[in-house]
RNA sequence: GGCAGGGUAGCUCAGGUGGUUAGAGCACGGCACUCAUAAUGCCGGGGUCGUGGGUUCGAGUCCCACCCCUGCUACCA
């Protein structure tokens, strides 16, 4: 499959779905966040000029409702999830280069341009036309099918549902979809993974209808351009965000746009992969180069969204053993493809076997070897080993693996190299080269090790910042780890730092 | 209902176009080692590959039926 998004190496523009600001983050948000975290930092490591961005989405009536049981106004509900949010991701390293926010005036101007671009390209592309629905007079808004049961709202079920109708401005979504079609079928504009495709696919080939762009009596949003009485429906507006986020319409956002990669879940494809094209191609401007739609977090094998989602708080979560092992068990554990569980205790087991037994205590055996046996000092030699042969492969791998966003295949080969490297500390046993005084043995064994340690650290940073940049640290390495580039991976550096003990970095709760 | 994906060791999963004794990691049992966070390495036990038929010299791998699970099926985001 082609790979368009490579055809511009240096740049990366990467984006979240805008988180919805109707309740506190969860660990489904957690989850789609370090997600794209991990390919910003992998992108970075490969070299990309990386801009990253993620944001909330504050209009709606939702929030609206939200604000009000809260007893604020809606603006004070949006500044304190603002901060709500932004705080969690920076626990968990997150390391976005914006935040954007739909109620700043950055993200309305790029809403009011974009339409006007596309009424003065495709004048009967916004139209209006009547709305008809199912209105609830204690929600306040219309009722999709899924949230009526026998013929009543599910939160009033008392109340009578109104068939009501009232004229909207809408979006001609249906001269659009042979377009959408052939992009995403020759690979100009990719949907991944395969699954997600072909359900795009087969949603685009059953045909489409043109959308509502806009409601009425919702004070909360904005305002529709030439129509004071009505504001932009939510979805429209917040799928502009990554444009908004380039600067468009001022000139110079063509720097940015299009974006290369948008990572949302697997629930919103249809706004992303049908919608959000479309709207583009009816302003003339270019696609994204692809999109994501990864899983969701379940517990006990069933949704954890915002009913069950109170089952684990992302706050408990980050406590039991730091963010970096919360930021692990997810991109390891649930992956980025399918839906996975999570349970305390497979977090425990990750964090145990794989953490503290795996990764922490090869850092800690290789730099005690260091310190005990030559010195300190990171032995110089030449990367021929059995060790770095192994290496060599690993990293092809993981780099093949990572290009895909198949972050779940990466840590395996990440792993496969501690493996590796567990097994060459066996089989040189530098304590018996020691006893024998086998200097050149000792430099050749542990020279090779420190360049594993050196290379696992640098693919594992993606995943785990904080401990990764520690053990840089602690190997002597000039820079950092989140600094250093591809070509430190492919040939590590040989030697000469001063080696530096670490305190445990992933201690064993004691119980 | 329709479309799509899946049901393989206790757990999480690998197993292109059918072919020697079905694999990995974790968990479990034994052995070895001591540099390390009682860590690591080696060996081993453990599976009627959802059910029932069929094609074939031979099927986890193809065909049919059935059971179960998951997702999508268009304006909650």
């Amino acid at each position: 499959m082609p790979r368009p998004r490579n055809q511009v190496p240096d740049r990366f523009f990467l984006t979240t779905a805008i988180d919805y600001s109707n309740g506190d983050p969860h660990l489904g948000h957690a989850l789609e966040k370090v997600g794209a975290d991990c390919i910003a930092r992998y992108r970075r490591l490969r070299g990309n000029d990386v801009h990253f961005l993620m944001g909330m989405d504050e209009h709606s009536q939702s929030v609206l409702q939200a604000s009000a049981n809260a007893g604020v106004t809606p603006q004070a509900w949006v500044d304190r999830l603002s901060t709500v949010f932004t705080d969690f991701w920076k626990r968990l390293g997150c390391s976005n280069d914006d935040w954007i926010r739909t109620t700043e005036p950055r993200h309305a101007r790029a809403v009011t341009a974009l339409l006007e671009r596309i009424k003065e390209r495709h004048p009967d592309h916004v139209f209006l036309a009547e709305y008809s629905g199912l209105y609830c007079t204690g929600c306040e808004e219309f009722k999709a099918d899924a949230q009526i049961k026998d013929g009543h709202c599910i939160e009033h079920p008392t109340l009578e549902l109104v068939p009501t109708k009232e004229p909207n401005h809408y979006f001609r979504l249906t001269a659009w979809r042979d377009p959408v079609l052939q992009k995403i079928e020759n690979g100009e504009f990719l949907v991944e993974p395969a699954i997600r495709r072909n359900e795009v696919l087969s949603l685009l080939r059953s045909g489409l209808q043109d959308i509502s762009i806009s409601r009425v009596r919702l004070p909360w949003g904005i305002p529709f351009p030439d129509d004071p009485g009505q504001t932009v429906y939510v979805w429209f507006d917040a799928l502009i965000n990554y444009l908004a986020a380039t600067g468009f319409p001022e000139a110079g956002y063509e720097k940015r746009w299009p974006a290369d990669l948008h990572v949302v879940g697997k629930g919103i494809t249809r706004f992303h992969c049908i919608i959000w094209p479309a709207m583009l191609l009816a302003a003339g401007l270019d696609l994204p180069r692809a999109v994501w739609a990864h899983g969701y977090v379940q517990w006990e094998g069933s949704k954890m969204s915002k009913t069950a989602g109170t089952a684990v708080s992302l706050e408990s979560a980050i406590a039991r053993h730091g963010p970096d092992a919360l930021r692990y068990f997810l991109l390891r554990e649930i992956g980025f493809e399918n839906d996975g569980n999570f349970t305390w205790e497979r977090l425990d087991v990750r964090y145990t076997d794989e953490l503290a037994n795996g990764y922490g205590n090869l850092a800690s055996r290789v730099l005690a070897m260091i310190e005990r046996y030559v010195g300190g000092i990171v032995p110089t030699g030449v990367a021929d080993t059995p060790l770095d042969q192994e290496g060599n492969a690993r990293v092809a791998a993981y780099g093949n693996a990572m290009d895909g966003n198949l972050i779940h295949e990466g840590a395996q080969e990440m792993w496969g190299l501690v493996s590796r490297a567990n097994q060459f500390v066996e089989e040189t046993a530098p304590w018996n080269l020691a006893k024998a005084k086998d200097t050149a043995g000792l430099d050749r064994a542990l020279g090779a090790l420190a360049r594993a340690l050196t290379r696992i650290t640098l693919m594992i940073h993606p995943f785990i910042p904080g401990k990764a940049g520690e053990v840089w640290g602690g190997l002597g390495l000039p820079g950092t780890a989140a600094d250093a580039k591809w070509g430190a991976l492919e040939n590590p550096p040989t030697g000469g730092g001063k080696v530096r003990k670490l305190t445990p970095l992933f201690p064993k709760p004691v119980s």
